[in-house]
DNA sequence: CGAGTGACCGCAA
DNA sequence: ATTGCGGCCACTC
């Protein structure tokens, strides 16, 4: 199935997703992209969140190494305080235990 | 309308 | 273990 024959784009579904997010959970742009439907699209994401809402979370996702993101507005270290300041335990600047903190949308959702 | 860029991921050497 | 390259879609020039 594809995103395009919902007549939504992946932008959209992106957006939904990362609206989703609950606070104190993560999501990784690979995931977010294999929920759109392409698991490679994962720069499209990143895209996205560049020129995206600023009222999305986009502070809740990351690289799959737990990794912030590198042109977050105001650095990484914005980024890592917006995390911890959601309960979750950031070293250096990666995440710990972030594939404990990988969240995941319910089946249902996924057929957006 | 065409070409270039991008907050990434996964694999191969 | 580290380094290099390809791939995907959307947005901007």
């Amino acid at each position: 199935m594809s995103p395009m024959d919902t007549g939504i784009t992946l932008n959209e579904l992106v957006y939904s997703l990362v609206a989703r997010i609950p606070s104190g959970r993560v999501m990784t742009y690979g995931q977010i992209a294999a929920l759109c439907g392409s698991p490679r699209a994962a720069r499209i994401v990143g895209g996205i969140a560049h020129f995206g809402s600023e009222e999305l979370p986009w502070h809740r996702v990351v690289n799959k190494r737990g990794g912030l993101a590198g042109a977050f507005p105001g650095g990484r270290s914005a980024q890592a305080q917006l995390l911890e300041a959601e309960g979750v335990s950031v070293s250096a600047e990666s995440i710990v235990g972030v594939d404990s903190l990988m969240w995941w949308p319910p089946e249902s959702e996924e057929q957006l």
